[in-house]
Order: C-alpha cells, then sequence, then structure tokens
DNA sequence: TCGTAATCGAGACGGTACGTCGTGTCTTGCC
DNA sequence: GGCAAGACACGACGTACCGTCTCGATTACGA
C-alpha cells in the first residue's frame, strides 16, 4: 500500500493500464507543499489537498492509509540524498556533518515544522504512531547506521549497540526540534563526541 | 479561562455557592486517568469524558480552553516528585535508576499519556512551547544534573558539558515516550554506559 | 424519532431546552417544498437540502432517519385537513369527493410528483419501503376508513372488509398517478360504484 | 446504446468477432437474478453485479445505459407469459387463479423485483413512462380483459366498465407490489368478491 | 497469414453523496 | 451564578457507487 518511489522511479516510462498516476501524485505532494507553509499539518484536511491538487478524496485513500502517510511521502521524497552523507573519512566528521544537514533541512524548508506536526499526530492517533515507529522511523535511522557501518568496517568503532546509539541520535535531534531549539548548532560537535567516546574502539 | 490549580487549592475548603463544583472537577481528571489506562489517547474524546464523569460538556469548557488543557491540568495534578534519586554511591546506578523510574511513571499512570498531549500541543502553540522549554523542562532536568553533580563532586565524571549531556538523556528518553516504546527496559543500561563514557573522569 | 405534529403543536408555546427548534423544522421544509418543484427527489440530497435550509446535516438526521422521512414530513403538513372529507350525508358522494380531492392535490401541488418519487425510492430501500407500509400508508388510509366507519354507522354497508377496499382504492389512485393518468376524472364515479357494490346492504 | 433484444435474438447463431459477448449477457442476468433472490433491490450495486457475474464494469455500461436497463433487459427476458388463465367456467375461480399466479410470480421469480424498477424508473423518465402507460401495460391487462370477455359471453357480468375494473384490479396488484406486501393469498378471494359485486349480472 | 478492429478484464480516476463523529457554542430550567 | 441536558452549526471523516477512462490481452474477420 505504501508508495515505494525508488521502484517506480526506475520502471519502465511506459505508463497506465491499472498503475498508479503520477501525475496525481506529484500536484498531491505539490499542494501539500505549499499548504503547509502556511497552514500546520494539523489544520490541513484531507478534503483540501486533495481539491487543491485536483486529485479525488478516493485517489488518496487509495494510496495513502491518512494524512500521515501523505506526509510521509513528502517527507521523504523532499529529503531524498539531502541526508545522504559521502564517506569523509572519519565517523566524527561524518557525524557532524549529518546533524548538520538535518538541523539545516528541519530549519530550512517546511519540512521541519511540518515534521513536528506529524509527531504530535502521533501522540493521539494510534496507527499512526506504528507507522512513524515502524515504518518511517527505520528508514530515516539508516542514515545514522549508514554512517556506523562505515566507521566499523574503518576499524574506528566497535560493533555493536548501534541501535541504542541511534535511540541516543534521533533522540537528541527531536528533542531540539520539538522544543523549538535548533538554533546554536555549536553543542553539535559536543554531542557527536559524548556520543562515539562510547562506542570508539581502544 | 484556563483553569489554575493554585488558585483553587487556596480557595476555602467548604465554598461552593456560584463557584467551580470541585466534585466535579474531581470525577473529570479521575474519568481521564481511568480511560487513559485503556485507551489509546486518540479514542478519548472530550463528550466521552464528560459522559463517564456525568459532567456536561459546558462545564469542561467553562473551565478548560480546549481537550489539551484538560490533559495538562491532569498531568501537573498527578505529578508529584516520585523522581526523586536518592544517593546510591554510584553515577551509572543512580542513572539506570532514573531511567527506569521515569519510564515506569510514565507507563504504568496516565502521566505519560498526558505528557505525550503535552507535548503535541506545543508544536502548535508558541506559546506553550516556550512555556515547556523555559519553565517546564529545566524542572524536569534537574532530576538529571542533581545527579550528575553528585558524580563531579565524587570525582567520578569531568565537570562540563553538562547541558549536552541531558539533552542527550531526554531526547532519549522523550524519542521512547512519543514513540511508544517504553517497554524494552533492557536497552537502558546501554544507554546509560555509553553516555557515561563520553564523559568519566578517565 | 418520528416527529409528530400535532402533539408539537399543542404543547405550549414556551420553548426550547433540548427542545426541536421549529424554526429550523420549518426551514428544512420550506427548502424541500421549493426545490421540489424544479427537481425529482431522487436529485435531491440531504446536503443539499441542509445547506439551502441553513441548518446542519446532523440536525436532519437527528429527526429524521432518511430523506423520505423529510419528505414525509413535509406531505403531511402539507395535506393536512385537505383531505379530511366532511360528513356529506351519503358514502358515495364522499367518496367521490375523497378521489377527487385527492388527485387535484397530486395534481395541482408539487406533492403528487414528489410522492411519485417517493414510491419509486422505496423499490430500491427497503427501509424506506417498511416506513411507507408500516408508518406513513396506515395514516393515509384513514381519510378512507374514516369515511367507511361513517357509512357502517348509518347502516349504508356492511362492516367487515374494510382493509381489502381500502387496498383496492388506494391501488387504483396509485395507478392512476404512476401512469400519469390523473386527468380523465370521470371515470371516478365508476370506480367508486363498482366498489361500493362490493360492500352495501342489501 | 439500450441494448435490444431482438436484434440479437436475429443475429446470426455464431458470430462473434468484436460483437457481443453473449456468455457474458448471460452470466450478467444470471447474477442478477440470484442477488435479486437474496437482496432488497437498494442493495445490490451494479459494481457488485459486475463482479459476481465476472463481467467488468465497462462491459454493463457499454451494453445498457443504466442499472434500471440492466434489470428492464432481465424482465423481458424472464417473463414468459406464465399468465394465460384457461377457461374455468366461472369468472370468480379464474380471477382468483390469475391472482395467485401473478403474485407467486413476483414472489418466486425475479421479475418481482425488476418490474418494481421499472415501474420506479418510470417516475423519473416521461417517455418511459408513457412507453410502459401505452405500451407495455395493455398488454398486461389483456390478461384480465380476456377474462372478462369470456364471462360476459358465459353471461356471467355486466358488458360495460371493463376498463375501470382493470384499473382496480392492476391498481390493487401493484399496490401489493410496490408495498412489499404480496405474502397475504387469503385477501385475495375477498378482493375478488368485491371487485365481481360491481360488475355481476343481477 | 497476418493485420485490424472491436470486445473484454482489470482497475485507476474525478465525482457526488452518504451517514457518522467530534468540536465548541448556545439555550433552558433546576438548584 | 454553576450545572446537566441536549440541540445546534460546522467541518472533517472514511466509504460506497457512479460512470468514464485507459490499458494490454484476446479473438475473429477479412485482406
Amino acid at each position: 500500500m505504501c508508495y515505494n518511489l525508488l521502484v517506480i522511479m526506475k520502471s519502465k516510462p511506459k505508463p497506465n493500464h491499472g498503475r498508479r498516476n503520477q501525475e496525481s501524485r506529484r500536484a498531491l505532494l505539490e499542494a501539500l507543499k505549499e499548504m503547509l507553509i502556511q497552514h500546520p499539518l494539523s489544520s490541513i484536511s484531507i478534503e483540501v489537498v486533495a481539491e487543491r491538487a485536483g486529485v479525488s478524496k478516493q485517489t488518496i485513500y487509495r494510496w495513502y492509509h491518512d494524512k500521515s502517510a501523505l506526509f510521509i511521502d513528502l517527507y521523504e521524497t523532499e529529503s531524498v540524498d539531502r541526508l545522504m552523507i559521502p564517506d569523509m573519512g572519519s565517523v566524527e566528521k561524518e557525524l557532524n556533518e549529518l546533524a548538520l544537514q538535518t538541523w539545516r533541512f528541519w530549519r530550512e524548508t517546511a519540512c521541519g515544522q511540518a515534521f513536528r506536526q506529524l509527531v504530535a499526530r502521533c501522540q493521539s492517533n494510534l496507527h499512526a504512531s506504528n507507522q512513524l515507529r515502524d515504518d518511517f522511523m527505520p528508514r530515516r535511522r539508516l542514515f545514522v547506521t549508514q554512517i556506523l557501518n562505515r566507521a566499523v568496517a574503518r576499524g574506528e568503532i566497535e560493533n555493536g549497540d548501534c541501535e541504542v546509539f541511534t535511540d541516543l541520535w534521533v533522540g537528541f535531534n527531536w528533542y531540539h526540534l520539538l522544543t523549538n531549539s535548533l538554533n546554536d548548532e555549536s553543542i553539535i560537535p559536543t554531542m557527536v563526541s559524548i556520543l562515539l567516546s562510547g562506542v570508539m574502539r581502544k
């Protein structure tokens, strides 16, 4: 049910028998993006998104279980490769870069504010909550584990405790996002160094 | 409009002629508390709370601006300081204990659910957000810094980076609360040990 | 659930605690009446009636199970006392008068066309069908049985077979309504005389 | 667009290159017939008929203008002339038999339900309405007039008022069909006797 | 023998309406 | 004045069918 961007993009361009209409998907995400600039996610109804995108409600429900899923599609589409950190030869450099990019992405696009709304919404919607935890977050956490895996390969850090490390990483960033404190980037290196101390090879 | 706990507590013990009915307030919070145990936040409507408490909707709206305000009243009423960890001679033990107590407090009382609602509300309310960051959280963070200060005094850890350490600490716990994953307590020691590595005296 | 006109009209004028808002009921029927002039019932949605009457959908559903019930309220309100035939001393005269009045009522107001739509609708809606048979028609049939009862009292006709007589009566009129043949009133006396032969006292 | 039975029946027995697939037409009517037995008309959607018949919606719309047209095709296909009553020597016996057969035909085949749909459709379609009154009904009424004619020949009844008699007859049956009350056959003799009283030779 | 043209299944789509739910406001009459 | 009761306008929900529209596979026919 959940739409997979990459698979679609790689499939041959010959379109449409009973397959998803890419045009309507694009219009949908575009409409949502524009609306997110002015309104919090919670005040944006599926009804209005559909109307604005020139798409029927049913089409939304066909591809997305709810508003959150729609936003997630947008979020992932927008953040693709912005948070893909290249090999910089050092886990410390890469983690610093990832945190910096994440904070900037959140500050500079509508996505930061929108993600806050998404988290908020999940606090009163069981399905959205499960989806966030089991579907969306694992994909986000990959950006971190990728870096960690490279570091393991380089022999920089021990292999293990990767999940808890990522919990701490994500928690730190969420906390700053959710309390509106993404401004002081100077604390990032400290955070990285505290975390790395716990996993560095002696 | 928003109900202020202290004012009520100072009012005479047998008041009531046109003043707020304490009985209905108590019934309201009680009903809410019971429901939070069994039902996800999402499925609790003001309508149902009112009915269960035997209170009219109007009475709720007279005293609370909206649903969140009701949850917050519950949270503040319930949250006694059961998170004060005594000196156990070791920062590691104390931090483990604090995390454990925090998770249990959130899991076993309605407060975890209520706090989630509080955080959610702050994502679309600037004033609430500032209050959370500048007023409420500093008090909560004291539970951690207190332990850290004792550890510094004992010579266990370096003095410094306390704020970032606490950010990581709080972030980790929030993350697990907000994603509904407070069940697996076995990861707590790992978390504590990673964090402490970054600040332990060599 | 089904609204009873007479009870309301007789109740004391002091209005409204949780009681039905008469103004919105009036607006509703008025809106429906106007729309029936231009559109068949089947093409009139509850949504639009509500909007036109300046009333919320919920309010309609509170008082009427479905569109048919709403129309029935209108129909009965409109036809009240138009089809109440006074004692004319002779069952034959009275039945002739009743048929004449019925045909004219159907021809001259929106109600005839609307009633056709109502019957049509009942052919594909079980609930509407039951309501028509068990709720609405018994009240309509009273206009006939009233006349028959008077005739029995006068000794004009036998007491019995009243139901079948009324079936025949109603069927005849329905048939002419549903086949768009309400024009030739000259057949009415023949119909009356055939029917009466079967029940007259010898 | 509207499918014409006769044209099909005259077409060569083994046609089909881009011609209509008889198998899917048969499956369609069969599915419809079966569903009419168990489900009220209201709950039968084109979508479900198509699925049950293993036929695509498009195929239905290619051959029928709308849902009613589909029902009508069924009615005309199914309605063989099983209502031809033989001479039984008595008009009363014959009329009783005719009513009984009619009711059973409507109850036991899908045709009763289909005919209800036909009548319903005529209430918002002038052309269909005229056709019903001027084309279809006269043929149906023949079953009655035939019996009446025989009775006149036998000298049982007066010659005259045949049309009004038939109006009453048909109206009575329609009324019971359209209100879903074809179950209590015990009222039929009463109906016959009332009607006959009005036309019997003294 | 191979187009070619229409039918067919599948099913996505834009629509319209549905009937329900929840919010927050309002009114009434009791206390 | 607070309060229970409950009607109300509003807005959104998620679902059900409608009738239209591609698409690619199938199937005869006629060149």
